[in-house]
RNA sequence: GGGCGCUUAGCUCAGUUGGGAGAGCAUCUGCCUUACAAGCAGGGGGUCACAGGUUCGAGCCCUGUAGUGCCCACCA
């Protein structure tokens, strides 16, 4: 074997073998139950970051231990189709070449689209095999292809007859940068300094007026009423009346409405319904005129001279001056308040009345707010329920039409003549209505997001009844960030539930964000961002997976600690030293071993090694992924490689060790074990050495998670171990405070009517790792020179004769200082049990065990005093 | 405005149903011991944010306070 394990290059070889072998690809055995994820689709041109490989270590994690468990596994992979942004590199690369989307027919935008896409595609998904994905890429899907077209178009004409798919106009938010309606799950809001403008309506035939303040002049052009809260004293009697709107110089009326609060601003909200959610809501309910102020492209349209054609920003300097020298400014204030910015490109949503698609909520909503309810989806952590809840519960319709080129077009056609609406499949040959045969497609695009709502059915082929649906749906696990339970998660829950009848995936790993190491989001503007090609390119990608697994929590955000993949690099290192050393010495296994000649040290691994086995699956089937990933590492590293190599080695050096077969026995089958239970976190390195301590076997991938047998179920051996290893841990301890080099051995004198066996029996080892040249095991103290250090345990007591090493009254004082301690633990155990309630109330285990270290520690505090006593002599 | 988290060793984080506080890194001491110095052996370091409460027993459960972060709403 190699002395370092060469990930730069095996990993990839490592890799293709599998592909080419087909592991990644489910059994399709019909007598095994079906695991399936469903990968969350990155956007086809994208470059993969920390996140993805953060979820992609957890999938691939789940996956590969469900494989290993026999379990007939699925990891559906793909690409989203990402409308929005993609549209924008593509319109920002045509751009550079000085063309305009403008003079681009539908036809050939779509043509430069599938050319940038099929350029840039492809990427992640490179990437993702990189990080060892084991997911099937026979199956990989793309939002745009063929099947997927085929059920998003089946959705929507599904939803339309329903008449949950509906057309109208509503006000919508509008980014007049994409040039394009969003969904209200797309907005995100931004503080930004700002003013508000105090402004002076009269009350028509009065001297009175009222004082609107508003943070958009220049719509007060569209204004079509006034509104106060009915409460409001002050305002009370101008209810119903009519006040003077300025510039435009209109009666405009003065109305009552309960979302005005009293305490904000001046009490009085202008009302402009065309440019404002809720004065769109107020103008519906008060019946008011409803006035465009400026178009989608924000010009200023033609309400008075001086501002037509303008932009509505500049216009907004124009109708300030204007209010300003006509007396009806009263004052401008800083003001900073949060501004809805489009997700995408950032730029400031205008509120707009439009057009659009809409898929009606209401029924929807409520299936899948039950099915998590009554538990049948779970998230991980539970807490998301919540913020689940929240959202559903509070949905607005879904805005779905884009006015996009670059998506999923809506199957809609309208009469020339008459508008007449027809929705389906294929363009109608005539109007049903008047006759006419000139019909036109609806131009709009569908939401990224209709698309992907579908992803766990309509990767499996649904609206086909397919083999794969019927196997693998509904999904079991999702594994996915917060940022995307709204966008996804409950519209993949509504749209399972409605469409197939079942629900899309029975549980929800929610991780948290991977952040830079002080906390951060990593972002391109701060230039904080880790490529996790780096770090593999650095470390290997084990390493990585190692170390953005080890310890999380899901749910909380994950800090990139580079020490952290030091860590896994550095325990990489270490499996394939302890590796080669096992390996290098079953060179002489026969394979003929005898399971009633294992010794104490060897059932003590196997023994924990085979407790192990089952409990980090539980860890697992519990999603405690961080927590198995400890103890699996504690294990090989603070167990296998510090102890049972350490105790085996005698062994293995002794030629005419009796029992060196059962040695070798047990480091392979511990080793085996150890590589399964690692390998779905660190698969590269795991295999590497897998199939070369097996070279006639298949890959540790298709192998099986280790079963816990009974036969290893060794309990007094781990305890007697236990001991001994404390005793070991002792001798070195008083070793080291002495200064005394290992170099310099010492005679141990054991004194014990209890473990002579045992330490018959461990001799070898104790002799090494005791630093002992020569071993006493007797029934009596008779023979103890006074210049020895001792060891007090229960049922045992341990001598060094260190000679003139040994300074009496440094001993005594020492012994003492032991004496202290277990006099306070004695006088703890004590005064437990001496509490009455805690006798009647605590379980009878906790109180067996209190009343053991009573005895314990009262035994060793006598073998204290009477070695005191000698001393003192 | 509403909701949800977090606060544990110098740093980054674990801590499974309440039963004597853990890891990695850093630090200190001693070791190139024939798998590994990317290592070995040993040590130091914590009133688990604070204040109450429940309990025989609280890092863990309840209430409140402070600091901090996120999500939702968007109030002109």
């Amino acid at each position: 074997m190699e002395n370092n394990f060469n990930y730069s290059k095996r990993e990839e070889e490592i890799y293709n073998d599998w592909e080419e072998k087909g592991y990644f690809k489910p059994s399709m055995d019909k007598t095994k139950e079906s695991y399936c994820i469903m990968m969350p689709p990155p956007n086809v041109t994208g470059k993969l970051h920390m996140g993805h490989a953060l979820d992609a270590s957890i999938q691939d994690f789940l996956i590969r231990y469900k494989r290993m468990q026999g379990f007939n596994t699925l990891w559906v992979p793909g690409t989203d189709h990402a409308a929005i942004s993609t549209e924008m590199k593509v319109v920002q690369s045509l751009r550079e070449k000085g063309i305009k989307k403008s003079d681009l027919t539908r036809e050939e935008f779509l043509e430069k689209a599938w050319d940038w896409t099929r350029l840039y595609g492809g990427t992640i998904q490179k990437q993702q095999r990189k990080m060892g994905c084991s997911c099937d890429w026979s199956r990989s899907r793309f939002t745009l292809d063929e099947g997927l077209s085929k059920a998003v178009e089946t959705v929507f004409l599904k939803l339309y007859d329903k008449g949950y798919i509906y057309k109208g106009k509503r006000m919508i938010n509008w980014c007049p940068n994409c040039k394009t309606s969003i969904s209200d799950a797309e907005v995100e809001y931004k503080e930004e300094a700002s003013h508000i403008w105090h402004i002076k309506y009269p009350i028509k035939d009065s001297d009175e007026y009222l004082v609107v303040a508003t943070t958009r002049p220049e719509t007060m052009l569209g204004d079509t009423g006034v509104a106060v809260n009915p409460k409001d004293d002050r305002f009370k009697h101008l209810i119903g009346k009519k006040c003077i709107l300025p510039i435009m110089n209109k009666e405009i009326p003065i109305i009552a409405d309960p979302f005005v609060e009293m305490e904000f601003g001046t009490g009085c909200v202008k009302l402009t319904p065309c440019h404002d959610p809720n004065d769109y809501q107020a103008g519906i309910k008060n019946n008011l005129e409803f006035v465009e102020v400026f178009d989608s492209n924000l010009v200023m349209n033609d309400l008075i001279p001086e501002v037509a054609g303008m932009n509505a920003y500049d216009a907004r300097n124009v109708v300030v001056d204007m209010l300003k020298e006509q007396g009806y400014l009263l004052k401008i204030e800083d003001y900073t308040h949060n501004v809805a910015k489009c997700e995408r490109c950032k730029t400031t949503i205008e509120p707009t009345i439009s057009d659009q698609w809409f898929v009606k909520m209401g029924e929807l909503a409520k299936p899948a707010i039950e099915e998590v309810r009554n538990g049948n989806i779970k998230f991980i952590p539970a807490k998301y329920d919540k913020t689940y809840f929240n959202w559903m519960e509070n949905l607005q319709d879904w805005c779905i039409s884009r006015q996009l080129y670059w998506g999923h077009r809506i199957p809609a056609y309208y009469c020339d003549e008459c508008g007449q609406i027809h929705v389906s499949s294929e363009a109608p040959e005539k109007c049903s209505k008047c006759g006419c045969e000139h019909l036109t497609q609806d131009p709009d695009t569908l939401d990224t997001w209709f698309s992907s709502a579908l992803w766990p059915f309509s990767t499996l082929g649904w609206p086909e009844e397919t083999e794969d649906l019927k196997t693998f749906y509904p999904t079991n696990t999702l594994v996915t960030g917060y940022e995307i339970i709204s966008l996804w998660v409950s519209r993949m829950i509504f749209s399972g539930l409605e469409y197939v009848g079942k629900k899309p995936f029975s549980d929800v790993i929610i991780h948290g964000m991977v952040r830079d190491d002080q906390g951060r989001k990593m972002s391109k503007t701060l230039g904080n961002g880790v490529d996790p090609l780096d770090v593999i390119e650095k470390y290997g990608t084990d390493a990585l997976r190692f170390s953005l697994i080890l310890g999380i929590t899901f749910g909380n955000d994950i800090r990139y600690i580079p020490a952290k993949v030091e860590q896994g690099a550095n325990f990489e290192n270490k499996l394939w030293n302890a590796s080669k050393f096992v390996i290098m010495h079953l060179e002489k296994y026969t394979g003929k071993y005898d399971l009633n000649k294992l010794t104490s040290e060897d059932k003590w691994i196997l023994s924990k090694v085979n407790r192990l086995a089952k409990e980090m699956a539980t860890n697992i089937d519990n999603y405690d992924l961080g927590v198995a990933t400890q103890r699996i590492y504690d294990f090989i590293w603070n167990e296998f490689c510090d102890w049972y190599i350490e105790l085996v080695k005698t062994r293995l050096y002794d030629d005419k060790c009796s029992t060196s077969q059962e040695a070798m026995f047990t480091l392979k089958t511990v080793l085996e074990y150890s590589l399964k239970m690692l390998h779905p976190i660190m698969p590269f390195v795991t295999e590497e050495i897998y199939t070369t301590l097996n070279s006639n076997s298949e890959s540790i991938m298709v192998s099986s998670w280790p079963q816990y047998k009974e036969e290893f179920n060794f309990e007094k051996d781990e305890n007697d171990i236990e001991m001994l290893k404390s005793i070991i841990t002792e001798i070195r301890n008083i070793r080291n405070n002495m200064n005394v080099h290992p170099s310099k051995k010492s005679k141990l004198i054991f004194v014990t009517q209890k473990y002579d066996k045992l330490l018959e029996d461990s001799r070898a080892f104790m002799e090494r790792l005791g630093y002992a040249n020569e071993i006493a095991i007797q029934k009596d103290k008779d023979t103890i020179p006074a210049n020895a250090m001792s060891i007090m345990q229960k049922d045992l007591e341990l001598y060094i004769p260190f000679e003139d090493l040994v300074d009496i009254e440094a001993e005594i004082e020492r012994l003492n200082k032991e004496k202290d301690t277990a006099m306070s633990e004695l006088s703890r155990a004590q005064g437990m049990l001496s509490n009455e309630k805690f006798v009647s109330k605590a379980p009878e285990k906790l109180i067996e065990a209190e009343k053991e270290k009573v005895q314990k520690y009262t035994e060793v505090i006598e073998k204290i005093d009477s070695r005191l006593k000698e001393l003192k002599k």
